[in-house]
DNA sequence: CTATTTACTTCAAGCCTTGAGTTATTACGC
DNA sequence: GCGTAATAACTCAAGGCTTGAAGTAAATAG
């Protein structure tokens, strides 16, 4: 912000801007980019020479257009000249993917945590699962691949760029996770970002959200109840993390002040009621299942839910009031366009948004229309590593002149 | 966001960096310009003379630093040089005021509004004032002064970049403010922002805040109960607006699904406990008297409140949960470092602050420590025409390069 | 009075975008 | 088959910007 601007950021903003539209618009040809970026055909001409340069984009054949004048020279994204890796951090295991510019996913894996409550040690296993995917991903005599970041992703609060500063699930306080995964990386890898797992769920849905209906919302919200509790808040395209890395923790909106006490040490958050736990409570089922096997206490819930028992349905309708008191909440506070649910939210969400509609009528008559458009997860328990990965390729599409030229055509 | 950068931007930003330098810094010399903003003393010279050739700057005089060398030629902000109208529409008047480069209030003017209910009419007053203001501010023979903007601030939500979609209490839907302003000025006036008052408000204490403590917040919110309910969200400098304007409307936040029936049509809303006349029904005082003067009624409870009744004190003993609540809410989705309270939560904040503390402090040995510093407004009453001056000074700030050459020195 | 130090200015160089003019390559009309 | 029009892309000088180096200005210390 308080950085002095020179010629180099010019051509920074509008390399991203021409490489941003060939990656959204599929190959084109320079009059259109021209006719697109605002940028005049000289300006094309020299940018695009810069991104070939860098084999971030090719020349792709030619399209005769049918009409006269010479055919136009197609530029196509060369995907697979940049990979992202993104590792989720969960409490007992590590999930790792890479993907290229593209967002196709080009490789997974998993590891099952030796020592999870050890910063280090956890480190030394994320750098392994790294090394595993560069090197399952390396395919020789193929194109030079840039591996533009590593982008860990860790269930707690996130500050000081790239710094966690808590994470209860993980049992962490101010572990600099990314120092310690850079240390146990070798030296001249590339560099590392730690973000919110939840942020970065919220963050795919945004992009998935916008590249389906064509328009990005201002403001986002994605909120999660389900296996992992949490959310995210996108405005202008930017996660919002706030103060101290814990913007977009819907979960644990109060909804009621002399609510059930909740895990957080509060009361009444949405979890003490929309919580797997709390709905089985609610519907009359035994809620030690829950921890014994979620995932089971979760198909039970279900299978009953759709089976027309009353007591899930009975559970579903309370929850969906307090669904909509959060809902307001964070319309009140950030005013989202859209909110996307997730987790058993999206699950039942059949039961859930029809009785939060309800409630949103029964005051927009008093109101602006200022209630946000509810829909479900598109991309459900693959979001965070999705995001994360798009993340990763954000900083290529920022700087596109962050990937070195290519040495050997 | 996708328009091609050319290196007017770049001359936009760093004049834009030294203005703001010599402005927050005082008189300051080049070379201390030079080292403050990281770009080279030869760049300084050509962005003071650009400075100095527009008259945002001046030359003022030699500072001999004791040491030997040339002495410093300090630039100082020639503040008068540009001035900012802001108008502050409420349902019953007007309030203009005219502000300088510094934020130095150079006129203020009230006007009793004839038709309040008609935009029109409401337009042409308001242009009115504001040609008031500018002859009354008009001081022939001196510096040519630039006004860079006029400001409205209205009590509802803004969208579409300056287009009014709804103010309940003024009773518009839809309305255009800006345009009609400009209709009933003289041609070739300044440009006319319209904006949401309580979102000034915030503005303007985040600067008095960030001016004081020296630092700013990266999340701020500002929540007033009081004459006027409402709020704003500041983050990174910039005034959140959510999607259809209506980001940071803390008033009606839901703190209870099953509370009292809110005028908005919501059951449970923050005011339905700290409104004033919720906290006089809650102290057992009479609320007809809101009704009727709420300015008496609310010096009524302060003089009792001081006077040791137990009943307003009780009042607001309760109040406090709900607003510790809703700063729950405002923390998950938001998570500001500071949160400013105004109004009457400001006046009694005594009573209100310990308790949300306490609150607070009852789950803190959980979870991480997110939770905001409290502190109580420093502007008041003022907050509102103060943010909009300030807003409309932001204009040149940004872009110093608006302000024309000046024709003679 | 001279040397030194510090502040500021001047100027050529390097990037960047732009606009005009040039070249490349096709289709259409005859 | 050939000229012409049309379209796409490239080349190049010009202008704006920052920069680094060199030069000038103006004080103090000895």
């Amino acid at each position: 912000m308080d950085t002095p601007a020179d010629s180099s950021d010019v051509r920074r903003r509008n390399l991203a801007l021409v490489l941003r539209h060939i990656a959204a618009h599929g190959p084109c040809a320079r009059t259109e980019l021209a006719a697109a970026t605002g940028l005049v055909s000289a300006s094309i001409t020299a940018l695009a020479a810069e991104l070939i340069g860098s084999g971030l984009v090719r020349e792709a054949g030619l399209a005769s257009s049918g009409s006269r004048g010479r055919p136009r020279k197609l530029l196509e994204l060369r995907a697979g000249r940049v990979q992202t890796v993104a590792v989720e951090v969960m409490p007992d295991r590590l999930a790792g993917a890479v993907c290229d510019l593209s967002g196709t996913v080009t490789w997974r894996g998993e590891r099952v945590l030796a020592a999870p409550g050890d910063p280090r040690p956890v480190a030394e296993q994320i750098a392994g699962l790294v090394q595993e995917a560069l090197e399952a991903t390396a395919t020789p005599g193929r194109t030079q691949v840039h591996t533009a970041r590593l982008v860990l992703a860790v269930p707690g609060a996130v500050i000081e760029d790239d710094l966690i500063a808590d994470s209860i699930l993980l049992g962490w306080r101010r572990i600099d996770l990314a120092a310690l995964v850079r240390a146990a990386l070798p030296a001249g890898s590339c560099p590392v970002s730690v973000v919110n797992e939840a942020n970065m769920a919220a963050f795919a849905e945004y992009h998935a959200l916008a590249s389906r209906t064509g328009t990005a919302p201002r403001a986002f919200a994605y909120l999660r109840v389900g296996p992992g509790i949490g959310g995210g808040l996108v405005v202008d395209g930017q996660i919002q993390t706030g103060g101290h890395g814990m913007a977009g923790e819907f979960g644990h909106i109060p909804v009621a002040f002399d609510g059930p006490a909740c895990k957080c040490g509060d009361h009444g958050c949405l979890v003490t009621y929309l919580g797997l736990e709390a709905l089985m409570r609610a519907a009359g089922l035994d809620p030690d299942l829950h921890d014994q096997d979620p995932e089971r206490a979760r198909a039970d819930f279900d299978r009953r839910l759709r089976a027309g028992d009353p007591g899930p349905a009975r559970a579903l309708e309370a929850g969906a009031r307090a669904l909509a008191t959060a809902l307001t909440a964070v319309s009140r506070v950030a005013d989202p366009e859209q909110v996307v649910l997730g987790g058993h939210l999206a699950a039942w969400s059949d039961w859930l948004v029809p009785t939060v509609l309800r409630h949103f009528a029964g005051r927009r008559a008093i109101t602006p229309t200022d209630e946000p458009v509810l829909s479900t997860e598109l991309l459900g328990r693959h979001a965070t590593i999705v995001g994360a990965l798009r993340h990763g390729c954000e900083t290529v599409f920022n700087d596109p002149a962050s990937v070195p030229s290519l040495t050997r055509p």
